[in-house]
DNA sequence: GCTTAATAGGCGCCT
DNA sequence: CCTATTAAGC
């Protein structure tokens, strides 16, 4: 194969068949690159069979362009390779292994919220403040993640606290099994356990794995880990790439020791360094270099481009958040959408720039925030075929038991999970023995047997027909679409729409798949984010995201919008490390740019209904002055006469070091820095004045100047731009 | 059991 | 600001 495409060190990484090897590199060096050209290069150049390689990815996106390319290199089609999210590949051979029947149903942060909710219900812990589904959620994952269980924390319970939690996690546990259920987590650990415990399949898989690559391999947890242990163990070829600059999912278990100790954990690794970028400007690796040199707990590495300066970044202090979609549209107007993506820290940030891209008549498509199938009517939905493919399902029964209304309602669902528990039964099956029941009313036993009758109706019926008609006849059969057409809801019609674009999307599942099975179907979709659905960079429409969903990708123009200290870096990451992984995720945003970035702060911002003012983010001051212009647009006085407020002193400790070693502003000639009462000085936006007094010391002088036209204005002298014209 | 009105509470990122 | 949940009324 034609290896051209590759410069020296990843020509390296890739003809390294055997062994251990590591690819610890910085942005847009080419490492996923190295993971492409491997899989396809071990294929055309070395006859491995496509069945013994798997290749791991972040998203599905990222496995199905990679999938793609391979075949580009290739130029045939390639059958039985298996590349894939950690999370998808593991859904999958527990499906392939009948564990769980294979039938188990993927439960979603929401589901699993319910549960949790069930459960606190069941322990009168409801209304404990210290419980909210939420917290447990996560901090149940947090456990699984470390490979916990139920049973270890039991050991470690050291207070009362611990001990109700305990009870919460264990009766979790107990009520997601017995709906035949997994959550997230679950998918990695069982399939974990299943190779770990099942001598017969845990041969079965170290052979068939002959080659094993890992992308992103910074924000991998724990038990990735162990199964890519597990996994290679047998052919010890395992290729891993990654950059840990660029680990930015702490928070969801990612342990960045998994990449920094790797030469550890593998002894035999050789280490393979890509140093060229070949994805951004001079100025934005500059730029980018010098904010990352900032963190303490990271791996220094070079990294260079032959490619030309490009532009200096621009950073706009703007009035407010308004005034910053404003000019993020009027840039992106000038300029045209084309390969371009907006980033925000927060999902919320997203509506004020939509609207003003919407006035402005730019296409743009939204990224993250609810998910497609995490629409109500797309799970009311799937909650029937959940139902239908696993009868033990309490989650989607319960939901949809009375929707549309059949007169089943909290008590007389409640009185049947009581039968159910008597008979020490499920409540589905429990349908089916009515007669048992002495308890139930007369028209509760009616509408009981109405919906028992319905569910076998639909049932029968999937033998009969392809999955397309059997999804239709469902939505049809089950009531939800008159439901639907009926609703006085303003939203009705859109909620129609969704359901048919999802009976298209199982249309286009049938034609993507050999053997297209309603189990696989809803087990994909349960994984699918609405990231796999963006269209690479092409399409002429601006891509609106946060900052944690561009990782991978790359545009030509990036913007950075809500630069401002408490929302980026963000207020909560105020433990051990957040800040440099916040320092990272700025890392990651910059180095997202081919060709030139704007970053941009506004001074004020309505969150939760009410303004808030904030100060630029320290960020702002980490950025060499060669490599950005800023401009200021705050219109002086309101914005910074907020900044007086002693309310929102800096968070970090580290950030006002920062700001003080970095005072030099190219507008700012003064040997000494300082502006003395009486100056003349120009201002970018008000003109010539005179300065009337200062005050404040470094970074937070402020002069008050008195304008030609008389206006008299207090700006911050760190951004207002000020020349001297005269003393 | 169902509908409507009032209000609590949320916003951190995601498989 | 938005939505999701709860209380009150039918
Ligand atoms: N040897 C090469 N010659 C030319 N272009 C290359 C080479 N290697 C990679 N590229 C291009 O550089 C860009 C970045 O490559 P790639 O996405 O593989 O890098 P990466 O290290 O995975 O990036 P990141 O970690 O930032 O996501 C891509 O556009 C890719 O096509």
């Amino acid at each position: 194969m034609d290896l051209t495409g590759l410069n020296a060190p990843q020509r390296e990484a890739v003809t390294t068949l055997h062994g251990p090897l590591l690819v610890l590199s910085g942005a847009g060096s080419g490492k996923t690159r190295v993971i492409t050209y491997k899989v396809a290069s071990l294929i055309f150049d070395h006859g491995v069979s496509p069945y013994r390689i798997m290749a791991l990815t972040f998203t599905n996106k990222a496995a199905r362009e990679m999938a793609d390319r391979i075949e580009r290199l290739i130029r045939l089609p390639v059958r039985g390779l298996l590349v894939g999210t950690f999370h998808s590949i593991c859904a999958r051979l527990l499906r392939i292994e009948k564990v769980m029947g294979g039938n188990f149903t993927i439960y979603d942060t929401d589901d699993q919220k319910k549960i949790i909710k069930g459960v606190l219900d069941d322990l009168n812990l409801s209304d404990s403040r210290s419980f909210s589904p939420g917290d447990v959620a996560g901090r149940i994952s947090g456990l699984k993640n470390r490979l916990i269980t139920p049973e270890r924390f039991d050991l470690q319970i050291g207070n009362v606290f611990d001990e109700q939690f305990a009870s919460i996690y264990r009766r979790y546990e107990m009520k997601k099994r017995k709906s035949n259920g997994m959550d997230f987590d679950d998918l990695l650990i069982e399939a974990l356990e299943m190779i770990t415990k099942n001598d017969l399949l845990r041969d079965k898989y170290q052979e068939k794995v002959q080659y094993l690559l890992v992308d992103e391999y910074q924000d991998t947890n724990r038990v990735q880990y162990e199964l890519v242990r597990q996994l290679s163990n047998k052919h010890r070829n395992i290729t891993v790439v990654g950059d840990d600059d660029q680990s930015i999912y702490s928070w969801r278990g990612a342990d960045l020791r998994n990449i920094l100790e790797f030469e550890k954990a593998f002894p035999d690794a050789k280490t393979v360094r890509l140093e060229q970028n070949y994805r951004s400007t001079a100025t934005i690796l500059d730029a980018a270099n010098a904010v990352i040199s900032r963190n303490k707990a990271r791996k220094p590495k070079t990294l260079w481009t032959e490619g030309e300066r490009g532009d200096k970044l621009e950073v706009h202090y703007l009035y407010n958040d308004l005034e910053e979609a404003r000019e993020v549209t009027r840039r992106i107007r000038t300029r045209g959408p084309k390969s371009t993506v907006i980033f925000y820290r927060t999902n919320a940030q997203s509506r004020t720039l939509e609207d003003e891209l919407r006035n402005a008549g730019i296409p743009y498509v939204i990224v993250g925030g609810l998910r497609f199938y995490e629409r109500k009517e797309i799970k009311d939905v799937l909650a029937y075929l959940r139902l239908l493919v696993n009868p033990a399902d309490e989650v989607s029964l319960a939901r949809i038991i009375n929707l549309p209304k059949r007169g089943i309602g909290d008590k007389a669902y409640a009185s049947l999970c009581e039968f159910a528990a008597r008979l020490q039964i499920g409540p589905f099956e429990a349908l089916s023995r009515l007669e048992e029941a002495l308890e139930f009313t007369a028209r509760e036993r009616t509408a009981f047997s109405v919906f028992h009758n319905l569910c076998l109706a639909l049932s029968a019926q999937r033998q009969e027909t392809d999955l397309v008609s059997f999804v239709q006849f469902v939505a049809e059969q089950s009531g939800y679409l008159k439901y639907l057409e009926e609703s006085e809801e303003e939203q009705a019609g859109e909620r129609l729409d969704n359901v048919s674009e999802f009976i298209n999307a199982v249309g286009e599942y049938v034609e993507r798949n050999d053997s297209p099975t309603l189990e696989s179907f809803l087990q994909e979709v349960a994984l699918l984010t609405d990231m796999d659905a963006v269209k690479n960079d092409t399409g002429e429409q601006v891509t609106l995201m946060t900052l944690h969903a561009g990782k991978g990708l790359e545009f030509d123009y990036v913007f950075i919008t809500g630069m401002e200290d408490g929302l980026f870096p963000i207020s909560r990451a105020e433990e051990e490390g957040g800040l440099e992984e916040e320092r990272r995720l700025f890392y990651v945003g910059i180095t997202r740019a081919r060709k030139w970035a704007m970053l941009t702060h506004a001074a004020t911002r309505r969150r939760f209904g009410t303004t808030t003012s904030a100060f630029p983010s320290p960020f702002l001051d980490e950025l060499p002055e060669h490599c950005i212009r800023r401009i200021d647009r705050t219109g002086g006085s309101t914005s910074f006469a907020l900044r007086d407020k002693p309310a929102a002193a800096p968070l970090f400790n580290e950030v006002r070091e920062n700001r003080q070693a970095m005072p030099s502003y190219e507008h700012f000639s003064q040997e000494d820095g300082l502006l003395r009462n009486g100056m003349k000085v120009q201002h970018p936006i008000w003109g010539k004045g005179t300065v009337v007094m200062v005050s404040g010391l470094a970074d937070n002088m402020k002069a008050t100047i008195k304008f030609q036209n008389d206006a008299v204005k207090k700006v911050m002298v760190k951004y207002a731009k000020l020349e001297i014209v005269g003393g």
